[in-house]
Parts: structure tokens; sequence; C-alpha cells
DNA sequence: CGATATATATCGTATTACGATATTTTCAAA
DNA sequence: TTTGAAAATATCGTAATACGATATATATCG
């Protein structure tokens, strides 16, 4: 089961990797400022986001699997969102192991307020994310 | 100085947008796990990746530049590297302020397995990505 | 030469994700 | 229906790490 093809790997290589890398960092970085600047940390900002497109209250369960995080994750990363009077929590009549979330107004604010800004500076940062992307599928696919 | 100019934002786009986030998030996951199978934290292994992409040995404030990590920060990585032996450290003759970074032939070996992964992976990934970037485009654009 | 700026390092702290575990509820089979 | 296993959520202690504040060494400029 040897997977080493050919490992040999050029500067230039490892090179469009980081920078596709970086790319990928500086849309983060821009994000998680832009939600700082309303007041949010980035988990309870895609935690927003995630809930807002679900049709109809999502569960805890559900953010667990939209970020990527265990469900004691987010149970806890809910519990402060409640806290911080960003959600409402219901127990969900059909089976009352569930909670059903739902987003107070001040949190429909921040977002349509922070996806705002995304788009816009999206505009901005999709075309050297693409390219940075292309470079790489270029090497990747040995051209 | 109202930039808020039409915020009416649909349950779809929110969920173009979350879309897109969760295709990020599960490359960033593959590459997480990848680089912990070989025994390297994600960060680690993305110093090691702009190291490598780097024209001669750079230093540790170029590490920072590339991680969009304070000073400090990079200071205590590159730190925890050469414990861990994957960089050795050499003051830079011109400005002994500065240390020049240099991956071990150990590091070298894991960044490549490491890379080659990532380069198989990307195939798979890279259209879902690529194509939620489109999704959002459209709705950034108001075609 | 002296003041200031730059590069790196150290230390204490805050945040947060997770493993282990607990609780409540559902569901299936006896 | 009772019982036991599975599922959804929650709690708690802990580990990892990024940062602010600060320190030190070196460089640079007036």
């Amino acid at each position: 089961m040897s997977e080493e093809s050919d490992e040999r790997l050029s500067r230039e290589e490892y090179a469009a990797i980081a920078a596709f890398r970086l790319e990928l960092r500086r849309f983060l970085a821009f994000s998680e400022a832009a939600a700082a600047k309303v007041g949010l940390p980035a988990q309870q900002h895609q935690a927003l986001l995630a809930i807002a497109g679900h049709d109809g209250p999502p569960t805890v369960g559900f953010v667990a699997e939209q970020l990527l995080v265990a469900p004691q994750t987010a149970a806890e990363l809910v519990s402060r969102m409640v806290e911080a009077g960003l959600l409402t929590k219901a127990a969900s009549p059909r089976d009352r192991r569930r909670v059903a979330l739902t987003p107070t107004p001040k949190a429909e604010a921040l977002l349509a307020r922070l996806t705002a800004a995304h788009l816009e500076e999206l505009r901005t940062l999709e075309p050297a994310l693409t390219r940075a992307l292309g470079r790489m599928r270029r090497r990747s696919v040995e051209e």
C-alpha cells in the first residue's frame, strides 16, 4: 500500500498552495473582524447563518452538523447565544429531547448587516480566491 | 452614512452562503485531520507550508504575516516547532534580530506526504467549493 | 551618540472545543 | 407494559492556543 506516487514537490507548488491558504485566511479574517465589529464571535455568526439558512427552526444537532463541531460544543455555543439574547429555545413538541432554535430580532438584524458586508467583500476577494484555486487545480491535475 | 442599501435577504440567500461556509469548513476539517494523522497541529502544518513556499529561509515575522497572527503568536508557534524537531533557527547574519527558519528533513517529509494528500482531496472538494462560490457570486452581483 | 523603531521572546489570561459523563426522552422488542 | 438500548442535549473539568502587556536585543536615523 505505498501511496506515495511521485513526491517530488517544487517550491513553486508549495507557494501556490500556500497562496491559496493565505487567501482563505484573509477571507476568514475579514469575516471574523466583521462579526467582532457587531459583537459576535465567529462561531456565533456561523451558527446564525446556518440557522437562518434552514427551513424552519433547526435543532442543536443541526448546528453541530453545519459547524462540524461535537454536539456538546454546539450545545454550549447555543447556550451562550441564548444568554447573549440571540436565540430562543423551545422544546420540540414531536420529540421533546430536541430543542428548536429561533433567532431573535436583534440577531436577525445583526446577521443582515453582516451578510451585506460579506457579499460586498466577496466581490473583492472572490477573484483572488478563484485564481488561487485554479492555480492549485492546474498543479494537482498535472496539466 | 447609511450603508444599508436593501437588506431584504431571503432564506435562500442565507442558505447559499451557509453552504459555501460549510464547504470551506469541510476542506479545513480534512486538512486538520490529515495533519493530525501525521502528528501536526493545523497551524504547524500551515507554517511549514508557508516556509516551504518561500524562497530561502524566512523569518518569524514572515510566518506571522502568512498565517495572519500576531508576532508573539508566531514566535510561540515556531518555538513549539523547534521543540518538535520540525524547524531549526539560525540568527540572520545581516540583521541579528531576525531568525532564519529552516525545516528539518523530517518536516520536509511530513509536508510532502500532507501535500500529496491535499492535492488529491482537492480534486474531490474543489468542484463543490467552486460551485458554492459561484452561487454566492450570483447573489452578491444581483445578476 | 542617543533616541526611537524593529524583531523576537516571555508570561499571564481568556476563550473555546472536546472527552467523559449525566439526564431526559424515544423506540423497539419481549 | 416493561425494560433496555439508542438518541438529543447538557454539564464539567481540562487542554490548547492566541493575544495583550511587557521585556530584550539589535538596528537605524538624526
